[in-house]
DNA sequence: TAATTTTGCTAACAGTGTTAACCACAACCA
DNA sequence: TGGTTGTGGTTAACACTGTTAGCAAAATTA
């Protein structure tokens, strides 16, 4: 028992390892340059090696799916729990969005990344979940008689226009528009607070 | 002269045969999967000769985002001029542009696919221009009296919104929430269009 | 000690983008 | 006409990629 237990402490280690030295690989050339083979360099061990803690790449990539809802969620749970006044919060909470988009961009490149079949994934992943019950919590306190249909459209109204604006940010990155994408988030979501019991 | 003539009419045939192949392959298999092996067997011709037309598979993946963009304004040009009254006219712009999204989803995703590093070649693509302009015309006739600034802005938070709500609809495809993500559309548009004097 | 499972490796397959070296043939010049 | 120069097109290779089959050595069990 005690042996197996090492046995599986030593698997669990190389499973970190792999997915340590992805991130490191992915936070500094993005995914399209991460090898199994350099992964299997970092971590001192041979290529197969790799496919015995994951079945494929596509599995490490989902690795850093969760890893990024999970990052993305907690940044915006504390984002939203600094204010108090619901309509604030849910600024807090698309800052917090914003703000994630851009300092883990190589995660949120792997979230939403169209070119990568992510389609059938998103369904069966728990993190995701977490992270739309938690812009739902506060959606919810900001209109209270609202039926959970009535919410689950604004949901989706809002997250598309967060995910428009950091993506759009990203590919028309001209690098010093930070305050004008800003503002465009100020002006958004304020129009989406504005129009929220329509 | 003439024979010059012929030559560069030869080219051009070749040229335009690598693109219409690459199109076949691009729609049927997904660009992932479009390789030039592939592009110069379909075209009847050995690998190097794709490489005497486009320096490299970036290239070709470049007229597809100006082709691309060029369907996208066109389309959107068309639909809106079947109305005259401004709010109508942006509402069905957006409309045109999310139909667009869809049923051209392989073109949509190379021009916005994050995994691929579009992010400089924007600036330096003059299809996407027209489209802008295309834009903001429309916003012009429905805040005439805003500054170029503030329409700028409004084209931005525009854009966010209609490129979030489609691509966000692209990865979360349950197939048959087609008339939810119209009212998702028009809930946006709407909120923006009430905003639009703020 | 002998048999067996586990652990990790080397080597290969099939595919990718990209390029260097070459070949045959037409056009030009002597 | 004979030799040279370009050019359209090829084959073959390089350096990668993900993925897997097969094998050797080490550790565990009987």
């Amino acid at each position: 028992m005690e042996d197996l237990s090492h046995k599986t402490i030593h698997k669990e280690k190389i499973r970190t390892a792999i997915v340590e030295a992805a991130r490191q690989l992915l936070e500094k050339e993005g995914w399209e340059n991460v090898s199994i083979r350099k992964i299997a360099e970092r971590i001192g061990y041979s290529l197969p090696m790799v496919y015995t803690h994951f079945e494929n790449k596509e599995a490490i990539q989902k690795e850093f799916v969760k890893q990024g809802f999970n990052l993305l969620t907690d940044h915006i749970v504390t984002q939203t729990a600094l204010e108090t006044e619901p309509a604030q919060q849910l600024i807090a909470l698309s800052a917090a969005y914003f703000d994630f988009s851009f300092s883990h961009a190589c995660y949120y490149r792997l979230m939403f990344g169209l070119g990568i079949p992510s389609c059938q994934q998103v369904n069966e992943i728990g993190e995701i979940k977490r992270f739309t019950s938690t812009i739902f919590e506060v959606l919810r306190k900001l209109v209270p008689a609202a039926t959970d249909e009535r919410i689950f459209l604004k949901f989706h109204t809002l997250w598309s226009v967060l995910h428009g604006l950091a993506s759009i940010s990203m590919v028309n990155m001209t690098g010093a528009a930070d305050t004008l994408q800003k503002q465009v988030l100020l002006d958004a979501v304020k129009g989406f607070i504005k129009n929220i019991n329509d």
